[in-house]
DNA sequence: CAACGTAATTTTTAATTCATAATTAAGTCA
DNA sequence: TGACTTAATTATGAATTAAAAATTACGTTG
């Protein structure tokens, strides 16, 4: 009988809860336009709540980065500038060098296979130009690696900062040389990560966040020049 | 005209905004007593709000680690936990690191002159056995480098942290030989950031909050040994 | 014709109300 | 007497409603 109410106990989610996952995904998408409005009514009847919890969700969006609240004025949709790009990937490299510190430390033989088996399909989508499928892979590895890391703190620090940089993720500048070198800095991040060197594990983490963060950089300042 | 509506502006700020700040203070001045429950309607009665403004601030804080939200049970103000400690206090510290590097290279001269005159307060406090003073002119130092490294993300990210940690702040255990030790790595924090020694000032700090988590770890287990 | 001010509409914010879930207390049965 | 069940009370969660603020549109005046 106690075992009933539990696992009843382990579906049951707060509506504002699943609303804010549910609003993640839709900014993170580009369903809701970086810069513009969050429609509030609109979104109601979308997913059938009153604005009560759509509100309070936003809110938690906010003090995470995605919206920005201007005071009797409503949610705006962060845009991904240059700036803030600035900001986050130096703070992501310093997170994810210590991840990659603490992961020497505490990962098992069986987690580091299980990255060489993401290493190889990532590789694999790389050799076939599947962009989706490589970004993808990549991530589930940068997170393997942080969960190995067994610090939950660190964990939802860096969810919370790759979230705001994956709305650039489709910005991402993925020239033939940038997706080869980010390809050879995986290739040095698995060997450290088998050597537990985490020193250099670290250092190679925190440049290949500083290559990111460069080619980012480059392609917004194209579009800038684009559009401006 | 306009410079007063802007200035007017300035001040206006909504109802959950406000809540979200006095909340905190609360708790970190442990009026909230840990592990115990927000008294919603009571909390409601004192500010003078209702329970829609409240509850959107808590889901807020809920996202910052103060308190924990149990659906249909309410929310309860966290503890100060062991594992928490060994969990932020790392995190922090690299943080630290990174604005120590990056205050090196944008700090100005004048800022370099507050910090340097914080420091003899701070010295002063510590002659005077002023715990109180010598924790917030601490404080202070801390933030002025980390706004000397000119990212707001990082500033934020620090600071969210902090304020989890602030409440163990009356948990240290500043005993004469710890304090010491304290005020020690603290001269030569302002050594490196005089020199704009970037590398040596972020290790510095990260010993520093090292340091920190030892002697909250050990006040934290020796209260545990006691009551338990 | 343009610019400023006022009024109306729309939108946001917060309080109230209603429904649902949890907890506690009381009563009954073993 | 103790434990379990059920009912009542209390508190939480979400919708609705009301009040406050901003934006827009219109009219008037210079």
């Amino acid at each position: 009988m106690a075992q009933t109410t539990n696992s009843q106990a382990i579906t049951r989610t707060s509506l504002h809860h699943e609303l804010v996952g549910r609003l993640q995904t839709l900014i993170i998408n580009a369903d809701l336009e970086p810069g513009s409005k969050v429609p509030e009514k609109l979104l109601c009847d979308q997913f059938g709540v009153s604005r009560t919890p759509l509100r309070e969700a936003l809110k938690v969006l906010a003090s995470d980065g995605l919206v920005r609240l201007e005071p009797n004025r409503g949610a705006w949709v962060t845009r991904v500038t240059i700036e803030e790009v600035e900001e986050v990937f130096p703070v992501l490299g310093a997170l994810e060098a210590l991840s990659g510190e603490l992961a020497c430390q505490n990962i098992t033989d069986a987690e580091i296979d299980a990255v060489r088996d993401l290493h190889a399909q990532m590789i694999q989508s790389y050799k076939e130009r599947d962009l989706d499928a490589y970004f993808s892979i990549n991530q589930k590895i940068h997170r393997a690696i942080l969960l190995a890391a067994r610090n939950g703190t660190l964990t939802s620090s860096c969810q919370a900062l790759s979230l705001r940089m994956q709305r650039a993720r489709y910005l991402a500048n993925m020239t033939q040389g940038r997706w080869q070198d980010a390809v050879q800095e995986h290739e040095r991040i698995l060997e450290f990560l088998i050597a537990r060197d985490g020193p250099n594990l670290a250092r190679t983490l925190m440049g290949h966040m500083n290559s990111k963060r460069l080619s980012v950089v480059r392609w917004l300042q194209s579009e800038g020049a684009m559009k401006g």
